[in-house]
Order: C-alpha cells, then structure tokens, then sequence
DNA sequence: TATTTATTTGACTAAACGGTCAAGTAAATA
DNA sequence: TATTTACTTGACCGTTTAGTCAAATAAATA
C-alpha cells in the first residue's frame, strides 16, 4: 500500500558510488548527487537517511556483487576518507579485507589507486 | 627590510601536511590548519596563497626531505583526491612516480593505504 | 469511490566553507 | 629618530554545505 518508489534503489546506488569514486567522499555534495541522480534530496533521504548512509548502502551493494568497478573504487575512497571516521565502514572494509588478506591484496590496492590518480592506465 | 615571519615555515607545513592526511585534502577545512598551526588565515594566505599551495608546499616539502611520514601519507591524499583536479599536483605525484617505478611501488603503496585505514600496523 | 499510506517535491535553514582586506605592529634602513 | 616595508590580526564576505519538512501526489485497500 501507499506510493511505489519512481527509482530502482541498485540503479541509482550505482550512480551514487560512481559520483563517489569520481570527487570522493567529503568532494562529494549532495547537489552532485541529485545531479548524477536524477533524484532531490528528500527522495534521497527517505530512502538512505544521510550521506553516510548513501554511502554505506553504495558500497555494500558493491561488495555483494562483487561489481569490480565499484568495489575498487568504492573501497579505496572508505579507507582514504571514511574508515577511520566510522565504524560501520570500517567494519565492513575489515570483513572484506580479512577474507582477501591471502591473496597479494596489497599490490592491488596499490596498482587501483595509481589507477585513479591518472598515473597508469 | 619590513617585519619578520614569527614562525619557521617548515614546521608549519609539517604541521599542515600532517593535518591533510588526518582529515584528508576536502576533509580539512581552514579553520582546522588555523587550530593546529596557531597562526591566523591572513598569515597562511599571505605565505601560501590558497589552500592548494598550502597543499603543495607541504607535499613538496616532505618529497625533498624524504620524510617518509608525510611523504607517504600525502602522496596517497594526493593520488586519491587532488592528483585528478590539480595539474600541479598531477605533475609532482609523476614525477616522483617516474623516479621510483623500477621498485615495488604498487604494493607500498597499498600498503600505506592500508596504515591509513587502520586494517594493518 | 473514499480512505489510507508511502513517496515526491523543492523551498528553506543554520552552520561551515575558502578567501579577503584595512588596520595594527615590528624590524630594518637611512 | 623617522621612514619604509613586510608580517599579523580578526572581523567580514558571499557561497556552499548537509539536512529538514509541510504540502502535493499516487498507489493500494476497503
């Protein structure tokens, strides 16, 4: 009963981590997010509570299907700028870092954020 | 001739550059350089111009003084959030990537994100 | 069809943002 | 000592920020 949501949630979570991974996550404003959206801002924070929540709910859904593009970025926006700021990022980022700490994981990190600096690829 | 600087502007770009990779570049406001150098917004404009320099003399600073500490953490700062907007800064992290990509770069890097994050160390 | 319930809309707010500048102060020179 | 020059001070500015909310709208139920 009541209104259906006009959005399909994963949809816009993706262009939500999109716009994440692009300007960061304090770079990122809500402006930009009702930009990239399509949305406005009360829609936004029915659906997802607070900027943190956005992006909380961008990144899991990122893990959870293992989305590579996203998951990277996603993952070294948390521990460059969220991680030590919150703790349910930061849990969720050491949930995945302890079923992945076998593989050479380091070097991956390393080799996403030369990526997104520009400086290869 | 004229009044002299009361503070050494080494130490206080070590203090600004450490603040940076505390807070990150857009996570760092200026009230939050002013707090933790002591000096006032006139003096940091007057000596470094804008933010930006602020940035770029402190991540200049610990690349000529290899300063591990800052060197690292700002370099990832860098990569992460100005390296994309700034060309400056694009032009510094390279040429210190050119100089160094015969080492292991990629997984020291991960590495120190992965410090920064908290997950290891 | 009338009622209920959930979503959408966008104007609004208080706080924080990066940056400016005229006035005040101290050091060096003449 | 008087003058010049550079640095310091902090109030101030317009803009942007994350977040709110009452009114409007649409879908489902009765």
């Amino acid at each position: 009963m009541g209104r259906k949501k006009s959005f399909n949630t994963d949809d816009v979570l993706s262009q939500i981590g999109q716009i994440f991974i692009k300007k960061g996550y304090n770079g990122t404003s809500l402006d930009d997010i009702v930009e990239c959206t399509g949305l406005l801002r009360g829609s936004l924070y029915a659906t997802f509570g607070s900027k943190q929540g956005m992006f909380i709910s961008a990144l899991k859904l990122s893990l959870e299907r293992s989305n590579n593009q996203l998951k990277w970025g996603l993952l070294i926006v948390a521990m460059l700028e969220v991680t030590s700021r919150n703790k349910k990022v930061y849990d969720i980022v050491q949930a995945w870092y302890v079923e992945h700490q076998n593989e050479k994981i380091a070097e991956k990190i390393g080799l996403e954020l030369l990526k997104h600096s520009g400086l290869i690829e």
